[in-house]
DNA sequence: ATGAATTTGTCCGTATGTATA
DNA sequence: CTATACATACGGACAAATTCA
């Protein structure tokens, strides 16, 4: 009468068998949005297991995005999340000329806000330094983008140091990077490219994102070229899955 | 001269140093792609810790495709994996003009090859419902498309039952889909959407895909509309994050 | 503001199962 | 078949964050 027979056509493990469980009852709605899940302590009684093969389920269904787990006060189920879409074929755009929300990053859409997170004026990456060409040192400059209290996406940029000196101070937490760019460096946009992939969060992202480390983040690069044909932005973008969906639409008429 | 001093101002856990040093080594080259690591228990020697330490450890690094682990055999430096661009605003196509690659599948390239994994006849799908506005019975198709042995992305399509029917017996291992229902079924296509999120492997799509599940990949869905204004395929692609890139190229001339 | 209780986070030791070589 | 190496699971302990009296 073990749970553990064998034998018996390949059995999933335990803490499958409780990822699948818990997943089924908020599926089915048992058990919702906002409320606490029993400890992890009471589950591993309720089940006859381990506090640890519960944890390896928790943890699972806390990378999926099911359930959020807060130290030292419980595991809730997800809200389920405010997605927002985001056209893609658009190019990259000065968003000063968006009205009130003067904003760094591209895609900063009425009722988010931008906050800078750090600006340093000597950053070397090695992303940066093949995407550009030039060996450094940058300007770096990271942003996060939330609506309210919900982070969307977190933004590096890097610009050369030698050909925007002193940029770094001059960025203020609400100020267009891009607009700074077109007007205090007369910079203009000949061509651009983006690249999309998905990628884990690291620590750093997943803290500033609010999401367990492991989690599934969209990561958007890319190059802005200016009208000399040389590369002037770099920039990185890591974007959380459950809250931002890239839409195409094609049309044939 | 423990590990495990406290007070000295915030030591990360044990657990992220390991993670942290053997990514080290693989960055800077002391190992090197396809050498295998020390064993898990040795590492627990070295290391002075638990082997549940070190799997936690290397579990991470698994997640984000620094090494690959096998059972049984060891864990492994993950080779540098070959990314295949895609480019991405293109209208989806009727791939049987594209020469010999007959495809089910859009974005199949020259050297890659579409294997047919399931064909039910009755399926009902709670995504597919939704998107295609009527309750089923569908027609589900499921392939995956690699190149070598080399899973790239999974691919799922739904078609209402009753009004293709028989479809899924007709469809074999390398027969164009979108051929197919254009010259049986005389559709023609209108418009069409697709949609780009980020998601961790469950269990099914990680085995097709080769990848550790909660390895992340990228979600892409949409639906074609034909030219009576109807959605006639649903249609869901999990696609491995470390061997695909969609680009997208801007340019203002 | 303080402190105790609660809950998750990290870590130890051990044992057995399963896939691979 | 045997040895190796990873996979799953048990029990116990203490740290750190949160909550609440």
């Amino acid at each position: 009468m073990s749970r553990q027979q064998q034998g018996s056509g390949r059995r999933p493990p335990v803490y499958r068998q409780v990822e699948s469980e818990v997943l089924r009852r908020i599926r089915e709605g048992e058990l919702e949005p906002g409320q606490r899940l029993p400890t992890e302590s009471d589950l591993a009684v309720e089940w006859g297991v381990n506090r640890l093969t519960i944890r390896q389920a928790i943890g699972e269904l806390a990378r999926a995005g099911h359930v959020t787990v807060r130290q030292g006060s419980g595991t809730y189920v997800s809200d389920r999340p405010v997605v927002v879409d985001v056209d893609l074929p658009r190019m990259p755009s000065t968003d000063a000329d968006a009205g009130s929300t003067a904003s760094i990053a591209e895609f900063v859409q009425e009722g988010q806000t931008e906050t800078l997170v750090d600006a340093v004026s000597d950053d070397r990456d090695h992303d940066a330094v093949e995407a550009l060409g030039v060996d450094g040192p940058f300007v770096r400059i990271d942003t996060v983008v939330a609506t309210g209290d919900q982070p969307l996406f977190v933004c590096s940029y890097w610009l050369e140091a030698v050909r925007f000196p002193g940029f770094a101070d001059r960025v203020g937490s609400r100020v267009a990077l891009y607009a700074l760019l077109r007007d205090d460096h007369g910079l203009r946009l000949q061509h651009a490219w983006r690249s999309l992939t998905a990628i884990v969060a690291n620590r750093d992202d997943a803290a500033l994102l609010s999401v367990p480390a492991g989690s599934p983040v969209m990561l958007r690069d890319g190059v802005n070229v200016d009208e000399t044909g040389r590369p002037t932005v770099y920039l990185r973008r890591r974007i959380r899955g459950d809250r931002i969906r890239f839409m195409l639409r094609y049309d044939t008429s």
